[in-house]
DNA sequence: GACTGGCACTCGACTTTGAGGAGTGCCAAG
DNA sequence: CTTGGCACTCCTCAAAGTCGAGTGCCAGTC
């Protein structure tokens, strides 16, 4: 038997009340409430075949129905419509984002906006190496065996790493590796560099052969292996609203889990163009996290994706709300990025 | 009426018992787990003693005693010891610590293994602006118009901004103010910069100066007054230990204050050169950490110090055991900035 | 004077009991 | 298919009662 359209109203109902008050909803407190047209009796049949398929429960008999996280995932698919902002929340983004000075305050102020305006953990993914181009490459001599090499990327993310070099090296000879590396790597994609960076050591003159391969194996780390992806959380104390009610009984789990930053890229940072992706309850691989969902998103400059951008709160959610919040502000950093 | 010495170990016994078990601890199981050599009558005269003057209280009626703050003080004053620290602790610093490639990741491991030694929220202060030299000083062509000024201090901080010229600047113009940046500069205090950065725009050539000037700012807001400072925070998980108990019933003020930099930085960044400074419940200035202490010290290779480290748990916590462990792990990383 | 054993008393923690009520499932009738 | 009615379930809350840890005080002892 399939859900017809008044079932399909229940369910929403159900949800949309359960995440306002928090509290089981009674059939006869949702004809109260909504304008359904039928008495509760109905609405109690109605109740039973959701029940069977899966989309609400009971926490114990005779209390009113909880949405299921299936009841959750129908609700945002097909009961939902996304929220407009409202007038002050797009001021509260302008006026927040304005005036960042560098990428560091542009990740921070984003993930502090996130969090104060949906009220749940946020986290924000600096832009991806993987993702960026190599904009320049410094070499900086420390000593006459040590240089720092930094690396600046299109997409403001800077990377230092120091270089031990085999034998006391000229600054002059610095000045010249320096060069042919800008040459080969500028404008590339980090992704694309690791051949380039071979053909860098093989047409090297061979008596700075050594030096180059040694500034080339830390240049390969840099850009590549390494590749470390960079976060920024906020408004973890968020989780703390609704009692401990909410993540049935124990946050600690989720602070585990907010402590991994492998956890936390997996959760945001696996993006597909302008898609919203929600995960709710169960459907996060986490096992810590079976009692959170997740809204999560791209962001970059124009269409391309830079980094992923989401937030982290109850099941019991508001994802109508949430899921604009977050395309708002993921488009509102995006169109940041690319003004530099 | 002053304390003796047995109403002393009283106090200590009953620290020692609370912090155990985190129940209030009568006069008979005192006597049982202590060899005090009298009864539980004449330990309980001794507790009424404790109570009068402030270190004791009943939480209620018919129950055991519980320290207060002032309890706490007094016990950390004196009536402990340091512990030493286990081989295996010792085993668990250095194993943590060798392997660092950079100082993020120093910092980043330091915090780490404090969290899980101490098992309490650890933070950790990057090495301070304020208290660095610099190393170099590079600027980067992205654009005719736009440097990128990168800044390399002693301690292995790298700080980058974004310079906007007023007019196109051919490259060799870029490289001969990177040279007398770089002469004036190099190895001064970045507290003693400001004079300088002056002269430097004053002894500028004049149809180099409005650049030069241009330069000077975004180098005195890098240098002097954005002097950022960076943490590092770990084991927020922790907090949930023993319950809702600590923490007087709710995590919220505690994960508040967690999240401003500028409150962490009050608690662990007032530094005197070797001390280990423990705040008690109260004695936090931050209302929201009226029920946590926080055991805060100094690091910095040799007798230096270049940032501070600490943790922050429940009153109730294990203060030789967290001093030791603090203590230990700042040596350490001291020692390993030293190396660099 | 300090310590001790004894004793009455207090009061929170936990259990039991019972009333109240929200909510359900089912059924027969419209 | 919908609805009103009804019996039933079982949670919530409050009241009452028991239990026991722990105390304060006092009189007696060393």
């Amino acid at each position: 038997m399939s859900l017809d359209d008044r079932k399909l109203e229940v369910l929403r109902a159900i949800v949309e009340d359960y995440v306002a008050t928090q509290e089981p909803v009674g059939s006869k407190a949702l004809v109260e409430r909504h304008q359904l047209g039928v008495s509760p009796a109905t609405v109690r049949n109605d109740m039973a075949v959701l029940e069977e398929e899966g989309y609400i429960r009971q926490p114990h008999t005779s209390a009113g129905r909880v949405p299921t996280d299936a009841g959750y995932r129908l609700f945002v698919d097909r009961l939902s419509r996304v929220k407009a902002l409202s007038p002050a929340e797009r001021r509260a983004i302008e006026r927040f984002l304005v005036g960042a000075v560098d990428l560091d305050d542009v990740v921070h102020r984003t993930v502090r906006l996130l969090a104060q305006l949906t009220r749940q953990v946020a986290v924000v993914q600096y832009p991806s190496l993987a993702r960026s181009s190599v904009r320049h490459l410094e070499l900086v001599p420390i000593s006459t065996t040590r240089l720092m090499l930094v690396m600046i990327a299109d997409t403001g993310r800077v990377e230092q790493r120091l270089v031990e070099l085999p034998a006391p090296t000229a600054s002059d000879d610095v000045l010249d590796m320096r060069r042919t590396i800008n040459s080969k790597l500028t404008g590339e994609k980090l992704a694309d560099t690791p051949p380039l960076v071979q053909t860098l050591v093989d047409e090297c003159a061979p008596e700075k052969r050594t030096t180059m391969a040694c500034v080339a194996s830390v240049l390969l780390e840099t850009l590549v292996e390494r590749s470390e992806e960079r976060l920024a959380l906020a408004g973890t104390a968020n989780l703390t609203r609704g009692g401990v009610l909410d993540f049935q009984g124990s946050l600690r789990p989720v602070l585990e889990a907010l402590e991994e930053e492998v956890i936390l890229l997996k959760l945001i940072g696996e993006v597909e163009p302008s898609t919203t992706r929600v995960r709710i309850g169960d459907e996060n691989e986490i096992d810590n996290l079976r009692a959170a969902s997740v809204v999560s998103t791209g962001y970059g400059p124009g269409k391309t994706i830079v980094g992923g951008l989401g937030v982290l709160g109850p099941t019991r959610m508001d994802y109508p709300g949430t899921i604009a919040t977050v395309r708002a502000v993921a488009r509102y950093v995006g169109d940041l990025l690319a003004q530099n």
